[in-house]
DNA sequence: TTGTTCGGTGAATATATATTCATTTATATT
DNA sequence: AATATAAATGAATATATATTCACCGAACAA
């Protein structure tokens, strides 16, 4: 009938969207560079996305997605707690590593002018399977019983700071070696 | 000789920029906004500042300051290390949480395409006495023996995002009983 | 009291940026 | 091959926003 839609473009525009947040921030985001960094007309962009409140509500959801499966991994859920809880801790450090921009981009979408309240509701039910596992590990008595949702904002909060701090040079955070860091996040859970 | 520069007007600016950029975030403000807020005119901000860079940039270092200022004080130094270490522990917190709009700005100006690197750097130096801090308990055996700045980011890192749980309403922090979130923080990193 | 100097003003201007749309191009269907 | 359909284009347009500036008025000095 006529030309299809091209998911290689949309892909494309996702990570010009993030090259450009991860260098200028949220404030500097202009479709017109958008357009030139994903090669394509700026009028294209309108083809795949209503606005820009649009194509910023549609990224923020497919990363909170992505991401969300790569560290919690079913496979990685059915073994001994700690061993559990171990997977699921480094594979989240090691997302926020290795996509930085990513990272960067879901913490300024949370106090930004684009943000949408039922996406943002709709990313955070995204959560659940880590409650499941910290509510596992109280059960067997092996992590302090406190407020899952404490447990889990300290957590990922500790990691998020370390990334950053590590892609401001400030500290070295080697893929290969966790262990330094990883005794942080156990010591300050483990009953 | 004329009217004098009005102290006031500044910190009226300083306070309707605040509460904009934790409204609205980095990318949602406006010159425009500010001045009605702050009930100036808008031609009085350029009085003041620059430009909007120059703007955000000495709101950054201002409050930078103040912010060391109240959790590094040097009488809560001169303590036994795991009185001192509470005290610094908590009143980060409790800036934090006391001045949410304070955190809130200084998060996005580290991705902003406002960001000068001296004056990220000026602001940086200002940890030092934290550092100063955990190298005593190391000395007192009674810390990790590992980088203070690994220390540093996982304990701020915790605090912060503690903070944002909180006023996303996802947990309660009560500024009177901080006995839980304070041994996620101690148990993580005491020896 | 008067003159002088800046602070203060906000409409006007300049600039920057999002969005549209007439036109062209590519693809699938016949 | 011819046709239909929708994607793709990017200059033109609309919009939004930062910044300027001619004028006003408050404070101070003489």
């Amino acid at each position: 009938m006529a030309k299809p839609r091209d998911e290689q473009k949309i892909e494309r525009i996702h990570a010009a969207t993030l090259k450009l947040v991860q260098q200028q921030g949220f404030g500097g985001l202009k479709m017109a560079d958008v357009a030139k960094e994903a090669q394509v007309a700026t009028g294209t962009l309108y083809v795949y996305f209503k606005d820009k409140v649009e194509l910023i509500n549609a990224l923020y959801l497919h990363l909170k997605r992505k991401q969300a499966k790569h560290y919690l991994k079913p496979e990685d859920l059915d073994r001994p707690f700690k061993m559990s809880f171990r997977l699921v801790w480094e594979n989240f450090l090691l997302v926020s590593l290795d996509f930085p921009e990513e990272s960067a981009f879901i913490e300024q979408y949370y106090r930004s002018p684009f943000l949408r309240p039922e996406v943002r509701n709709e990313a955070d039910l995204l959560l659940q399977a880590a409650h499941d596992v910290l509510l596992r590990g109280q059960s067997e008595e092996l992590i302090k019983p406190l407020d899952t949702s404490l447990l889990l904002a300290h957590l990922s909060g500790s990691i998020l700071e370390l990334v950053k701090w590590h892609y401001a040079g400030i500290i070295q955070l080697d893929r290969t070696n966790l262990d330094a860091p990883f005794s942080l996040a156990w010591d300050s859970v483990k009953r």
